[in-house]
DNA sequence: CTGTTGATGAAACGAACGTTTGAAACGTTC
DNA sequence: GAACGTTTCAAACGTTCGTTTCATCAACAG
């Protein structure tokens, strides 16, 4: 026994610092990881934290910036070359490739950290902390702006805020998706059925959210069909104003104290 | 000044508890609310919560309870009331609407929280506390269940894999709309420009809905369709196998200690 | 070998957390 | 008005949090 304590270089125990937060990060969200499980996890130090870092805000972030600045990138620089190559030619289908594809990727590749990737992003685009979204917010919004014009191009008889409203519901039933967890399995049932080619993720994927897309707008047709629909004998008078404004129905749990 | 203090009752104290938690909760999620804040919030003691509830625990139970089981008895109800009154005629549309009019109707009645209601629905459905979490999967599952078998009567074509993707997808889309925040601005100027029927939302909502779970199941040709997009010049080198595995791009804050 | 620099270790800091306590204030009943 | 059970109150409980301190260790320069 020569040496009892093989030291680690410092590059190494920031990378299994960012490594432990980010297992503790999808696991339970900003505000379930702890310094000492951090650190314990990660077997450093319980000051290793805030000497590398500065703080556990500063190290939150470096755990999303880690990995989400290179998916940024990925996606800003694939959008970059569909408008190049395809000129007037761009199709929404495109455009939501460009924002999909790179996550795919990073999920199908065998990189260590491959098949947490998707609940990871699920977790960041999620989290109610304020450090978590206000991060999010200022670092990625003008890819977010980026990604609209490109879809108003392609989608010109959607209005602004028609396509506003579509686009909030895309990205938000995405992170709703990979927030669920299990979409691994999900998705590896899919591919593995019919050869993992990742085209075959994305035309699942993509199929839903074109159609969401392109879905015509509802006319007063539609409208009226609801309205018919509601006024059936049996639901109208369900949840009516009658019973949701003055007498809620009382918590079942009622826990009186004794 | 005869009495400094007109003593509130009981019930005015837990309700006034359950509300203040309900804004914290809503604002930032479950671990962003302190008794210390929830208490001073609602203008009573600090004692009051274990004393009313127990825990803190059985509060923020019993602040979801208030809201979820009410509006699952009536999504229940609604789907009780279509299914006996169409019988078999009963479409994918009439499931939607069951899941959906009763948190909209809330939504849209004047009771005190209507405008808070939606993104209550949203952090309840996202919030990645173990307490949130363990009580909606408990109290909640045998009503997807419902909705599950009813969705797949009327969908026959969709096996049961595809369904479930499906249903997650939407549920997860649901949810990541309501807890973005800012949805009530967009659908209030939706309905405000056309008459602010509740049958304006539906017809919004249930459109998107509808398209992404009547959407045809995607075929070879639209794999190899995606396949050809992703293999254009410029894109197929994007994130390859090259970048992602071995040299992660370098988080540019970078904050090494001075 | 000695002095310097960068990284780690063990221990403690003040603050905030959820919870508990015991006395005081209340409404009710006899 | 005295006695009762219920509710409120101020204060403290022990624990955990993020952060800081200072001594120690490894590596390298002279």
């Amino acid at each position: 026994m020569a040496q009892v304590a093989p030291r680690l270089s410092p590059a190494d125990t920031k990378t299994r610092i960012l490594d432990a937060a980010e297992s503790l990060f999808i696991a339970g969200g900003h505000d379930a990881m702890s310094m000492r499980q951090i650190t314990s996890a990660a077997g450093v130090n319980l000051a290793a934290v805030n000497y590398h870092f500065g703080s556990k805000d500063a190290l939150i972030q470096a755990v999303l910036a880690r990995r989400l600045d290179a998916l940024d990138a990925q996606r800003l620089a694939m959008l970059d070359a569909f408008e190049s190559a395809l000129g007037e030619r761009l199709t929404c289908e495109h455009v939501l490739v460009a924002l999909f594809l790179p996550a795919v990727r990073i999920f199908r590749s065998d990189a260590p950290m491959a098949d947490r990737f998707l609940h990871f992003l699920g977790r960041a685009y999620t989290d109610p902390s304020p450090v978590v979204r206000d991060f999010i917010q200022t670092h990625y919004t003008q890819t977010l702006g980026r990604f609209f014009f490109a879809f108003q191009r392609t989608l010109p008889e959607l209005s602004r805020e028609d396509l506003g409203f579509r686009l909030h519901f895309a990205m938000g039933a995405l992170s709703g998706i990979l927030a669920g967890g299990n979409t691994q399995r999900l998705i590896r049932d899919f591919t593995q059925q019919q050869g993992d080619h990742e085209a075959v993720i994305l035309s699942r994927l993509s199929s839903l959210m074109v159609a969401a897309l392109k879905a015509p707008l509802p006319g007063p047709a539609d409208a009226s069909l609801f309205g018919a629909m509601v006024a059936l004998p049996g639901v109208a008078d369900i949840g009516g104003a009658a019973a949701s404004a003055e007498a809620p129905t009382v918590s079942p749990t009622e826990a009186t104290p004794g």
